[in-house]
DNA sequence: GTCGATCATCGAATCGCTTCGACGATGTGC
DNA sequence: GCACATCGTCGAAGCGATTCGATGATCGAC
């Protein structure tokens, strides 16, 4: 393995000239920084990251923490990895991948041994024990959700108030009068899981604003479960005819199941999804939907990150926009 | 951040001598090594990742390289990536994620800039680009699933082979006479990605051993593609009575597709499929399967590649082993 | 033509750890 | 009681980059 200094005396000039030609912190001749660009491909040369790290005490790794609890989508979750790793390329940094069964002493190791630059923490509960520590890290860090205290962090995540508002605008405009929200599973709430009731809240403030009935129904990500959510509110609802699902894992069966009932989609009852447009739109019928927009969160996040990074000022809380699509499961009635 | 030097000033020994006890390369008295140990915690010293990592050559950080293609079902990867950060934590390593939209250019950096000391590939195609690469590279690999030639590289999979022929052989002992393969979309098998093609074999091997008539389907993960193949299957084989689908997203589909055409399961029809336990279990009725044991693959894999950190010699191949359950969805004729 | 500012480059110190050889102090065999 | 291993610890030399101050060259202004 080719070393720096290998670089310089190949090129003719001392290590430090090829290290500002690597950086760029210092300006340099157009002609010696070709010679130090030419001598780099043909040696072959690549830095060692941990000398790097030492030197310059920038490890150039971000940290994303992954959920791996029940109840939430994992697609989505992947997706938003995916996002992210892509985005911390473009910026020149690698992603270290921390689940939580290590619980904080992951953070706490990866921030006291300077593995990490900064870290990206997914699925953020209103109480969450990893923002305490996040604060006495003085590591820069992003949260993908809200925490109830959220006090000099930053933050972001889709605005799934207004996701949940969207959706009873769409369905009041249409003029269905009573509504219903399939949720997440319980535990979710229990968890005090940020996503699931901000949107609750949106949902529920919109249709009073409407004034238009509504109800809440958290429900497991099984297929019976769905069944028996969807005739309990056809037996307590007969007047129901809008019907908001925000559980992807749900939404075929959800589907299924009213269709078992002889409720056809959108003809008796019209459905809005809350999920990535890919399962809206593979859905039949294809589904209105507020998209969750996993890649768009990656890429903010760590945009926030690189700029904190940087030292620039960056806002506590950042709102994905929430855009509702009209496809073929809504109707006006 | 406390050093190595501020550990030794107040332990009283040498820098040296705290290093051996963390690393327990040299002999110590149990005395200092209290000692220290009391130091360390007292001044809450981490070591530092970068200068280890320099000074050891060795990062303790492995990468993982995860598909983003299409086709593959997404929560099978996460709990596969997931397993591999566990165990990888077990053997006191890290775990850096990398994507495919690099291409073969990650691998070469992360190996050039020896961020990482040895890299797990996923989903592995019978001719990809990465093999060469992982050979020329001399770090040590795992990878997951076949390639043509695995000359020279640790491999590890579920035996795909196995899994398509349990289905078949616990079919035929049931008595049915024909059977069918709902597999992976087309462009899975175009691209040569091995756990497809080798259960699509161990199936029609089996089923020729077994004399029993047999065809394999391609389809892609959509309810109306099931819904295609279901009607194609009935309409060109009304004998059809055993069915086996490896496939995840497609599972619920195609159930529901044999309902609505009349076909009863397992009294008209038995189901086999090829995927995760929790799935089969939360399937209605619940499906007899052989399980994809992505933990046990995962915890495996790093087990090779810590053998080979150590030098040990390890197999070149590694078959997890095909166990099929049965559940509800099969029955004899 | 001289002086100070600017520019391009160099050399040396530094980052925090591991590891190797050295060296007293003990232990062992005869 | 002596020679020789063995054991526990130390000190110093790297590991491969970055960065800061210094230095000679170049330049414009007067």
């Amino acid at each position: 393995m080719a070393k720096i200094e290998d670089v310089a005396r190949h090129a003719g000039v001392a290590p430090s000239t090829v290290s500002y030609v690597l950086s760029g912190k210092r300006s340099i001749t157009e002609r010696t920084r070709q010679r130090v660009l030419r001598s780099i491909e043909v040696l072959g040369y690549q830095p060692h990251a941990g000398a790097r790290a030492l030197a310059s005490n920038r490890s150039n790794v971000v940290a994303l923490v992954v959920p791996l609890r029940t109840g939430i989508h994992v697609p989505v979750i992947m997706r938003f990895a995916t996002s992210v790793v892509i985005a911390a390329r473009e910026h020149d940094h690698d992603v270290l991948l921390l689940t939580q069964n290590e619980g904080v002493g992951g953070l706490r190791r990866v921030a006291g041994t300077s593995l990490v630059d900064a870290i990206i923490v997914m699925d953020v509960e209103l109480r969450d024990e990893r923002v305490p520590v996040l604060r006495e890290l003085r590591l820069p860090s992003v949260l993908i959700g809200f925490p109830a205290d959220a006090d000099g962090l930053t933050c972001i995540d889709l605005d799934f108030t207004a996701a949940g508002a969207a959706c009873v605008d769409h369905l009041a405009e249409l003029g269905h009068r009573r509504v219903a929200l399939i949720g997440s599973p319980p535990e979710v709430y229990a968890r005090g899981t940020g996503f699931a009731t901000r949107t609750t809240a949106g949902f529920t403030d919109a249709a009073a604003r409407h004034g238009v009935a509504a109800s809440v129904h958290p429900c497991e990500a099984t297929s019976a479960a769905a069944h028996r959510v969807v005739s309990e509110l056809l037996r307590e609802h007969p007047d129901l005819t809008g019907v908001v699902v925000h559980n992807e894992p749900l939404i075929g069966p959800v589907l299924a199941a009213f269709r078992e009932a002889g409720r056809s989609v959108p003809d008796d009852l019209s459905v809005v999804a809350i999920c990535p447009d890919e399962l809206a739109e593979h859905a039949m019928p294809a589904l209105t939907s507020v998209s969750i927009p996993a890649e768009e969160v990656g890429r903010q996040a760590v945009g926030l990150l690189m700029a904190k990074l940087a030292g620039d000022p960056v806002p506590d809380a950042t709102l994905i926009d929430a855009r509702l699509t009209v496809r073929d499961s809504t109707r006006s009635r």
